[in-house]
DNA sequence: AGCAGGAATTAAGACTTTGTTAAGTGATCA
DNA sequence: TGATCACTTAACAAAGTCTTAATTCCTGCT
């Protein structure tokens, strides 16, 4: 699994030591910075997935500096999360109104702080979908590998019968009709007769069980996770 | 702009009243339930777009109760925010794990609660935005899945009942001739007899009750929500 | 009350779309 | 070159959907 990368953006050394150390344990990787000068630059370079801004901060607080990180377009899926102390609540407004995601009050306490963080990296995978390899419903589907995961065993399914599978799963639930699956996997041109599709999905639920892909009468057929 | 639904679960009647004044003021749709039970039973219909969920009941707490909202289809992309004391701090770590998005610290305080749930919700909507999928009346009606979920049941409709569904739905309170119904959903060649319309309405009637399709005699059918 | 037009209801049958099986055609590979 | 595999087709079976037709029910009107 991929390394998730944050940058810590606090102007009390002790603060930054505390958290990087506790997230790095984590296994996370961590920059910091104690200005929102240096910040900004640090992020254009270093591109976060997340990143974790003190609002009280000397020259340039967190607000401003969140309105600027927000401008720049490599960070424009980053999450941004302010640390406030309690009793700034003026900042979880202008900090919500800056661009902020969310907002982590101090005193930082390590456990919450890192269940905090999972939980908002965990929005941010979903928002954001990884080709290549694919889960769903207990099924695992490697388009590089041409590979299906199926109740821990592999499955090497002939062409056709993948690249059907990997049609449906594309789009979990969603119906593909005869129409689009023909164009997509067949091509514009090629004519197959109508049966054929049924007997590739037929195969297909011989290997994956009959409840898997979800026939839709008159319309075409769905993958149906579980 | 259309109404944002709220529901509010808390076994304490004053912040019940505390909430729903200030978020009413707000121009938000507020519902509320005092236990996990009744939440479950209300989310159903009433298909909220965020839920506010005391961690600390009787009987069934928060988590539990967050878990089941979560095996809802229909409330599949709500967005479920824990109220919890200041000192709770295990319902945070428990919470996130158990579905939630976040969390907010009791005791409220009306501008901060207020300026939180627009954050919540302004990332709801921008995570939404997916084309084929409406709700009306408490019915969500998906085309691409070809899914309706009504009262928190998914139903499987027939392609020309859904087709019909989805026509009146499109435009709700509005009514559907005869004779554009017919052109939109048979095409403007196809001859079919007059009663195949009232069959239909009729059987879309069955599964969803007879209040939601209302006949205007000697016009057509109206989608009438709630 | 009686009537007429439209709509609701029902069940039966026609019709479509899919499922299933087995067999045929190539292609690939030792 | 014979075995195996992937893909396609054909033919029939099985589901499931759509229509029709016959009848009853309403509602407003005279």
């Amino acid at each position: 699994m991929k390394k998730e990368k944050i940058l810590l953006v606090d102007d009390e050394p002790d603060i930054i030591d505390l958290i990087t150390y506790n997230l790095e344990k984590e296994g996370y990787e961590i920059q910091s910075a104690t200005n929102g000068r240096d910040a900004i630059e640090m992020a254009k370079r270093f591109v976060p997935d997340l990143i974790l801004l003190d609002v009280m901060m000397p020259e340039m607080d967190g607000i401003e500096t969140c309105v600027e990180l927000r401008e720049q377009d490599s960070l424009r899926n980053a999450i941004i999360a302010f640390l406030t102390a309690r009793g700034e609540d003026y900042s979880q407004i202008a900090g919500f109104d800056a661009g902020a995601d969310d907002y982590i009050s101090k005193p930082i306490k390590p456990r919450v702080l890192i269940s905090r963080i999972q939980a908002l990296l965990r929005r941010k995978v979903q928002a954001e979908e990884v080709p290549g390899l694919e889960e769903v419903g207990g099924i695992i589907i490697d388009k590089e590998k041409y590979l299906v995961i199926f109740q821990g065993k592999e499955l090497n399914l002939p062409k056709k019968e993948f690249e059907l599978l990997a049609l449906l799963m594309s789009k979990p639930g969603r119906v593909f009709t005869r129409e689009i699956i023909l164009n997509t996997i067949w091509g514009n041109d090629v004519v197959v007769g109508d049966r054929t599709i049924d007997v590739h999905i037929r195969k297909l639920r011989e290997k994956l069980g009959d409840k898997i892909i979800k026939t839709v009468k008159g319309v075409g057929y769905k993958f149906e996770p579980r």
